[in-house]
DNA sequence: ACTGCTTTTGAAAAATTTTTTCATTAAGCG
DNA sequence: CGCTTAATGAAAAAATTTTTCAAAAGCAGT
């Protein structure tokens, strides 16, 4: 199903600034700012206002089709959200995104954690923080 | 060892924000953003000022004795860091927060994502989210 | 394709949050 | 106790995010 399905199934429009947030983050691979996604959107649609870039970025949030990424510094940047995908793979020097699946390797630890806090647990967020392979050999 | 010690030891001095900072953070126990920390450091020490807390927490942070939350909403909050561990546990309905040990328990699912991606992992952030005891009963 | 209803947009303004600047204060060492 | 340097607080600046509102544009039904 393609996003536009999706988004449009969810009861939203299918609107220009939408398309090129979209476009601007599938051509993108890292993480983008409201700011970033702004300026190259610009380049793709002429009229394009900030204000929409933010209030598409939360509406395709909403439907799950972007997903915003936390660093130690950040988090203000946002990725396309392959679905049913929950985790980020982020290399710290050129940016680099990757998702990868993998929320049943957590239930063993989420299942301990329940029962010594009494918590019960809805949700996770998980991001690996590392080099990918170009930028382990551009070490220098 | 205490968190001054620790604070010293990095080479940095013992003041009067830093130390109303912590104070804050300790009896919190959820976590508070620089103006929430700002407000009350205020009860404390009446002269103190917004920038000081930015400037304290971000030394604390380096130091390791603060920790940035991540929300999804937002991810200005800080709570204390209990040294050497590296989990949060976070209640989505009343903030309360808890940090629990076992990057052991991920370094299965971190060794077979270096394999699949070539990535070289170095870092993580992992949150649960969830609900605690008392909010789970109070759930009306 | 045209109409009408409703969502969505873009611009400007407002509100918030964070950073910079700089003169003054106060840690911590000897 | 005095010296040196890091750190503070206030104000201003910068950056980010939200609100407001009239105009534009999706889209469902003809």
């Amino acid at each position: 199903m393609s996003w536009e399905e999706r988004l449009s199934r969810a009861g939203w429009r299918i609107t220009t600034p939408r398309r090129v947030v979209m476009q601007v983050l599938q051509r993108a691979g890292r993480p983008l700012s409201p700011q970033e996604i702004y300026m190259r959107g610009r380049r793709i649609h002429r009229s394009l206002g900030l204000v929409s870039v933010y209030r598409s970025l939360e509406v395709l949030e909403r439907v799950g089709l972007v997903r915003r990424v936390h660093q130690e510094d950040r988090c203000d940047g946002y990725i396309l959200a392959s679905p049913g995908h929950h985790h980020i793979l982020l290399c710290r020097r050129c940016g680099r995104t990757v998702e990868f699946p993998g929320a049943e390797d957590l239930s063993g630890l989420i299942a301990q954690v329940e029962q010594r806090t009494g918590f019960q647990v809805e949700d996770h967020l998980l991001e690996l923080i590392g080099l990918c392979s170009p930028c382990q050999r551009s070490k220098s």
